[in-house]
DNA sequence: CCGGCACATATTATATGATTATTAATCTCA
DNA sequence: TGAGATTAATAATCATATAATATGTGCCGG
């Protein structure tokens, strides 16, 4: 069988584009004016054609624009590209708040209803496969830490690829990156099993071709975590401890 | 007054991101392998620093992969940012079909009535007064071909911005984009007198605060454009003419 | 005191050439 | 035949030089 081909992504240039991507999400250049390329390059070690071609990629994700004499500088929030799957890690891991998960997670029930209906609409059974296959994974799933996580997104990541919309499977890592803080969160609060059938009742709409069931499975699923993410900002105390928790990983 | 700053996003490097970004989208590297460096740098006039910076904002954006030795390749079309407003763009103005603006809009469909639910339920004054103005600038645009466009997308805007979520705010260019063809195409088909009296029930619906009216007003709308869309498909005729329209723009 | 204009200047943008690291492909030898 | 050494092609990195471009800044005239 095939090695598993590693991919590299660890040069020096994809390096500084992490670390960059991680200061600029956390403010870290919101008192201090952006460093020029010079000073950059001294600060990180690194020649001004690896400073500027990470520059460049973090100017692709929307986060930095540059222009002469101006010198570079970090975009206002808003143009940020949140939806580029390393910009909303960086956000998530870096700088977690209830409120950005609280406001994906709307998205979530936006979209994932709908993909549940139309997974079930298009009734592939190859896709619906590997749904079942998730679910199984995850009632197999011990206590441990990781198992029990890969296999809640292997589900969620099936029912988007059910869809057979090239835009509904774009979304897969961003859901992966949230579900992800996501589980760790939700889980301090409450246990698995419930969740468990919940899944269950979405994967059984699903394979019957019942796509408004389906949706409403899934959104009861989705709408879940975003009363317990909404419960959870108001009463901070329990916000405090996971920002912590997340930022320290 | 200010002057109206004009960006420059005119640089070299840019306009080989544009240049490279269609090629790619438009399967022109599908045969012929990705040329190397040097090969790229000779083809369009350009430094190798230039090049490789173009290369490095493509990689960013999913488009490309490089790895010494290998060369550099275009990654399987799976991989590609489709939620980045740069390759949807290319996408759809270079390699127009209508399955893929099919597949946009039933994300669309799943996203608008959302986000209309969310308008209303916030009930931002203020926002609302933006989206009333798309909408009497959609009243007040004759049958020129730019205003009315422009008009329409201002509403859309307005509704997304309107959730006070950054994420549906984010899927703003990618919605405007896809809006500007979607026009195009379905003002082929049907007047544009029906669809104001649709966005009215949207913006009544949600001035009102009616969540649920709300979404329902906005799916009806949407799922109108995505039934034109599909019923075209069928019949390949419109759909090849709008098609090489389309690319020749 | 004010407005406009030329100009110095800091910074990014581009260009060029050389060196190094990586790895697929090939060759060698047991 | 197969494992290990070698080769060669290519991106990755570095270093340095020149060009382009905004943005102050100061001068000048009113």
């Amino acid at each position: 069988m095939a090695l598993p081909r590693i991919p590299r992504e660890r040069s020096l240039t994809y390096g500084l584009v992490e670390s960059l991507g991680q200061l600029i999400v956390t403010g870290a250049y919101d008192v201090q004016p952006f460093p020029t390329e010079g000073q950059l390059s001294r600060q990180h070690g690194t020649s001004r054609s690896v400073t500027r071609e990470a520059v460049k990629m973090l100017t692709a994700k929307g986060l930095l624009q540059a222009r002469p004499r101006q010198g570079t500088s970090v975009t206002p929030e808003a143009q940020w590209n949140l939806l580029d799957p390393d910009v909303l890690r960086w956000l998530l891991e870096r700088k977690f708040s209830l409120q950005l998960l609280a406001e994906f997670t709307e998205m979530r029930l936006a979209i994932e209803p709908a993909a549940a209906a139309l997974a079930a609409a298009r009734a592939d059974r190859e896709a619906i496969g590997r749904i079942r296959e998730g679910l199984k994974r995850m009632k197999a799933a011990g206590q441990g830490e990781d198992e029990p996580v890969a296999a809640d997104i292997a589900f969620h990541t099936a029912v988007l690829a059910a869809t057979g919309n090239r835009f509904f499977a774009q979304l897969d890592p961003l859901i992966n990156t949230a579900l992800r803080i996501s589980i760790r969160f939700t889980n301090r609060i409450k246990g698995r099993a419930a969740g468990i059938a919940r899944h269950e009742e979405v994967l059984d709409a699903i394979a019957a071709g019942d796509a408004e069931r389906a949706a409403l499975a899934m959104r009861s699923l989705v709408g879940e975590v975003l009363a317990l993410i909404t419960a959870a900002s108001t009463q901070s105390g329990t916000a405090r401890k996971v920002a912590r928790r997340t930022a320290s990983t």
